[in-house]
RNA sequence: GGGGGUGUAGCUCAGUUGGUUAGAGCGAUCGCCUGUCACGCGAUAGGUCGCGGGUUCGAGUCCCGUCACUCCCGCCA
């Protein structure tokens, strides 16, 4: 027999009673009444009430002892009468008569409650993290999070994919976000990086001739943290398939993720079939790639009215002749709302940093007219247009922005959120899958006005080889996916280019030439002319999956040991100093500041 | 790198126009209490108001700087 248990926390019921029980756990709640104490015990299973008299030798000591300590008791299950029943409790029918008890773990005062809903500061959560993953929600997330790995991995074996690992030193890549370099003792001068994605590895494995492989793939990227995005590392649903298209992909992630969702959450998952955006159609609509279908607000582009001479609004006029853009967003039968939900979203754009939202509300008692500060402005068939253009309606209103095209789609996709959760039009209780296609293979860079690839450069242009324009890089499309569920990017994929000479060519519109890419690539390149099968995939964020089936905005919470803002890691004091000696035998020396 | 928010007891927070000795709840300690499940009642301890400087007769409160945490922008193929 155990020493320390017979039965969990979470496990006695009234068909027990009678029955002498050991428990061991945490001490969650004592109510002392002076002659009786009650002690609710807790651990992983559940929480079982205890209770002991001042008749029982132990009562003092047990009276005594700091909440959170480890105690193990014995005793008898007694079945609660009518009146004391606990329907909270899994165990609420009965409690245990304490005979005798142990400590096991003592506990000193503590930092923080760990019986209470209250919110505590980022800091002390962290770095009493142990501490923080008692408490019920955070333990549920972790748990959670293990079933939803467990979920996926078993799904994923049951659709003929292998589990394989991968390095996780490897080499620094040029393409991407930075990385974590970790010093080469036995190659001096010469660094490993932690990898961002097994990209490489998962395609030789195509290569390789494995056919279908996945991988709960821990990633590591040195760039800023944010709510929904951990500094430094993260998990990926990896996988990759042989011999498919961009609808194969689809077929296996579209059931995975509708399954998922399904079995871990009641939210209602939108559509059994994700519908498909084009990057332009999203960006246009939507103001960014990664398009919230819960919220009906959408996005159209009215630039040529302000180039009608029937329309005076002279400011917007003259910002479009010098090459800005005016969109604007419909929002259905608000003719009603007051003066102050118009006026707190231009204060809000304002706030974003814009220059605001102009905004006007159809209307029409004999002609059609535009009422609000700028509505003056508008002929009725400029009006007209309008509507035609943006499919509003009488008693519809429409904010609009103009500026350049970049800081219009910035500024109406955040007014998009706005303005819906003023009107409180998003289902919250939904999940709206959908996915991005058609991405550009290459685009502009801001900074340097050079040609780069826009995401992946391992990924298939669409169209035949023959007649791709290499002339015009920028209208080239990619076999490039994303997967976006209620505005949050779950992941990229891609079919891949498997073929050498395409790759060169590719690579040389971004400026690398041969040499580059045999050197920088030099294990996929040389990989794919021995024979290379077409293949693609993709890699959901297993945390940002958690995150929405959690119904968390933060990503710490569903993280079991995260780091903060900072990438430190409070509990462990990481990132540390080093000695001499480790750095000597790195050959690596620290420069004073 | 830039912008916003927060920082007062172990924890969560209040603190008026700048005005005497900075408060509450929870927790801790001590006492009372045999049916609670956020048990109840009473008492006690607990404060460099993040830190530094300034304005002022007087600063938790106003100003400047700085640090920590956090949210956002940049960044994240």
């Amino acid at each position: 027999m155990n020493t320390y248990r017979t039965h969990t926390c979470g496990e006695l019921t009234k068909k027990d009673s009678g029955q002498t029980v050991i428990l061991s756990g945490w001490i969650n709640k004592k109510r002392d009444h002076g002659n009786l104490l009650f002690v609710d015990l807790r651990d992983n299973y559940g929480i079982t009430q205890c209770l002991i008299d001042k008749e029982n030798k132990f009562f003092k000591d047990l009276e005594k002892i700091q909440l959170e300590s480890v105690i193990k008791v014995s005793g008898k299950v007694n079945e609660r009468s009518e009146d004391t029943l606990n329907k909270e409790l899994k165990t609420g029918e009965v409690e245990v008569l304490i005979n005798t008890f142990e400590i096991l773990g003592k506990c000193k005062e503590l930092p923080m409650p760990v019986f209470s809903d209250q919110e505590y500061a980022e800091d002390i959560r962290l770095k009493y993290r142990f501490l923080d993953l008692r408490r019920k929600k955070v333990h549920q997330n972790i748990l959670l999070r293990s079933q939803v790995i467990s979920f996926i991995r078993s799904e994923m074996i049951n659709l003929g994919f292998n589990e394989f690992q991968t390095p996780i030193l490897t080499s620094s890549s040029p393409e991407g976000a930075r990385d974590f370099l970790v010093p080469s003792r036995l190659n001096p001068g010469k660094f490993y990086a932690l990898p961002q994605a097994p990209q490489q590895f998962k395609q030789l494995i195509m290569v390789s001739g494995f056919d279908k492989y996945f991988q709960i793939a821990p990633c590591f990227r040195d760039e800023d943290a944010r709510a929904d995005r951990s500094p430094g590392e993260f998990y990926q649903l990896d996988l990759e398939m042989s011999f498919v298209e961009q609808e194969d992909i689809f077929e296996v992630v579209e059931k995975l993720m509708s399954k998922l969702f399904k079995k871990f959450s009641n939210k209602k998952v939108l559509f059994d079939k994700f519908p498909k955006i084009t990057f332009d159609n999203s960006m246009l609509k939507y103001g960014t790639d990664k398009p919230d279908l819960r919220n009906p607000l959408e996005i159209s582009d009215i630039t040529k009215i302000f180039k009608r001479d029937d329309v005076k609004f002279d400011i917007f006029k003259k910002l479009v002749k010098s090459g800005s853009i005016v969109r604007g967003i419909v929002t259905k039968n608000t003719k009603g709302k007051p003066r102050s939900f118009f006026d707190n979203i231009d204060k809000w754009a304002k706030d974003q940093g814009a220059s605001g939202l102009a905004y006007f509300t159809l209307e029409c008692e004999k002609n059609i007219s535009a009422k609000g500060p700028v509505g003056k402005f508008f002929s009725e068939d400029s009006l007209k247009e309008i509507m035609k253009i943006t499919n509003a309606k009488i008693g519809d209103s429409l904010f609009l922005a103009c500026n350049k095209k970049n800081d219009v789609l910035k500024l109406l996709s955040a007014a998009r959120d706005k303005i819906a959760e003023d009107l409180d039009i998003i289902n919250k209780n939904t999940f709206a899958f959908c996915w991005i296609v058609d991405y550009p293979m290459f685009e502009v860079d801001e900074k340097t006005n050079k040609v780069i690839f826009s995401h992946n450069p391992f990924s298939m242009p669409q169209g035949e080889e023959k007649s791709l324009n290499f002339s015009k890089p920028l209208e080239m499309k990619a076999y490039q996916y994303d997967i976006v569920c209620n505005g949050i990017e779950l992941s990229s994929g891609a079919i891949r280019n498997h073929k050498p000479d395409l790759m060169y060519k590719l690579f040389s519109i971004a400026g690398y030439t041969k040499e580059d890419v045999d050197n920088k690539f030099a294990g996929m390149i040389n990989a794919l002319s021995y024979g290379a099968p077409p293949h693609g995939g993709i890699a959901p964020g297993i945390d940002r999956i958690v995150m929405l089936l959690a119904n968390e905005k933060n990503i710490r919470e569903v993280t079991l040991f995260p780091m903060n803002q900072n990438a430190q890691d409070l509990m462990m004091n990481s990132p540390s100093e080093v000695n001499d000696q480790q750095l000597k035998e790195l050959n690596l020396a620290i420069k004073k500041k």
